[in-house]
RNA sequence: UGGGGCGUCGCCAAGUGGUAAGGCACCGGUUUUUGGUACCGGCAUUCGCAGGUUCGAAUCCUGCCGCCCCAG
């Protein structure tokens, strides 16, 4: 019977000493999966900490289910290890968040550049400022709720896609460090996430039913660009929108409202095709648009490498967005050449490097190269 | 104010007597711990206006209005 195999559920935290001598900190969120976590490690017999990081305006946020982190998410991280008997910690990181991710979302976008705030946060907030406080907790892990896999190989600690394709989240922690990824354990990488929100439903966690975190957590309504106007007020300006030879097509109210491959939104009707924005040029707040074949991009250069392989091989599959199966392609340490043309690749979006379902590593897209360029 | 053409949803555009295609845009939903994409659904009881002919008109006739082109 399937029900009754949630709560036989054993999760391996790879621990180096037996679990009643362990400490596991665990990344509390709010949610679902990273109670299911601190459910789990606490099966164990280790001596489970629960931390939650207040990382935003927590008053605004009150009354938002859907966003992590908030308000209300504090308190159901509290509620469930109170309901676990765990240990459970909040930590103000409001500061530290608005400089390392609210700031260069903003920045970014100011730029022309389409970020992705949640890896800037992994990256920084969680995986370097959590992860060093929980080692100052002498902690023997740090655990999250993200649903990827740390697979110990022949020369260590591998991170590998989830086992669920459709929830894999590597390519959000594409920038995790070697010496991170010893301390880091993620024990939902290997679950269906029905069989999470089960093992939640069966332990009575209040959070059980909680829907899943969408969009930027930060970001009320989904309005980005609200949140972008108010921290870098000048990248709202309106300006053109043109077309590939420069013919003036209409105006938009600021280059924010838009990222490479974006189709709707620019209110430019009498057209035989859809057009898609090809690229934004910020100093002269253009938005370029042109029909979906000028969004083949054949290479795309990289920086900000982070490589997790043990050599710089050359064949390999790459994602240049979270939810994709990872294509072919070539890696020269530099730049990625797709097998086949990717279309609406942003300039601050990552390209994660795959091995099969093992990351090698990843970087972020500075340039792409139009497919037709490289072909002639 | 001579001649010719045109006026169908925000835009483009089928439809020349049988009871308004389609595309783009827009809106809503699905998918999704980034942006976006994709997919599904919605979107003109009405055809510049007013009359007339007809069982029946966006389609025919008349007048008016507006726009464009050529010629003055």
């Amino acid at each position: 019977m399937g029900a009754y195999v949630a709560p036989m559920f054993e999760a391996d935290f790879q621990l180096s000493r037996p679990a009643s001598e362990a400490r596991i900190v665990v990344a509390m969120s709010g949610g679902v999966d990273s109670s299911v976590v601190a459910a789990l490690a606490a099966r164990t017999g280790a001596e489970v900490i629960g931390i939650t990081l207040q990382l935003y305006d927590h008053g605004a946020a009150i009354g938002r289910a859907k966003s992590c982190c908030a308000g209300r998410d504090i308190h159901d991280a509290r509620a469930v290890a109170e309901k676990l008997g765990i240990a459970h910690y909040v930590f103000d990181y409001e500061s530290r968040f608005r400089d390392s991710v609210i700031e260069r979302f903003a920045d970014e976008y100011a730029r022309g550049r389409t970020p992705i705030p949640c890896i800037s946060c992994n990256q920084g907030v969680k995986f370097t400022d959590l992860l060093s406080l929980a080692r100052d907790l002498d902690a023997d892990c740090l655990a999250t709720g993200h649903y990827v896999r740390r697979v110990v190989g022949p020369n260590g600690p591998e991170l590998h896609r989830a086992a669920d394709p459709a929830r894999d989240q590597s390519y959000f922690l594409f920038a995790t460090t070697r010496e991170q990824l010893d301390y880091l354990r993620f024990p939902l990488g290997g679950l269906p996430k029905p069989l999470v929100r089960e093992i939640a439903a069966d332990l009575g966690l209040p959070v059980a039913a909680k829907p899943d975190s969408q969009d930027i957590c930060f970001v009320p309504n989904g309005d980005y660009a609200a949140v972008v106007k108010k921290v870098r007020p000048e990248a709202a300006q309106p300006g053109e929108i043109v077309d590939l030879n420069g013919r003036v097509l209409g105006r938009h109210e600021g280059l924010i409202h838009f990222t490479v491959g974006q189709r709707r939104g620019l209110d430019i009707g009498g057209q035989a095709e859809p057009l898609y924005v090809v690229r934004l040029e910020p100093e002269a707040r253009r938005v370029v648009v042109g029909p979906k074949g000028a969004l083949a991009i054949r290479e795309a250069r990289l920086s900000g490498l982070n490589w997790l392989g043990e050599d710089q091989r050359q064949d390999l599959s790459v994602k240049v967005r979270s939810m994709a199966r990872p294509a072919p392609a070539r890696f020269d340490g530099e730049a990625v050449r797709f097998g086949l043309p990717e279309y609406g690749v942003a300039p601050g979006q990552a390209a994660v490097l795959y091995d099969g379902d093992r990351l090698l590593g990843g970087g972020w897209i500075e340039e792409t190269v139009p497919a037709e360029l490289v072909a002639a």
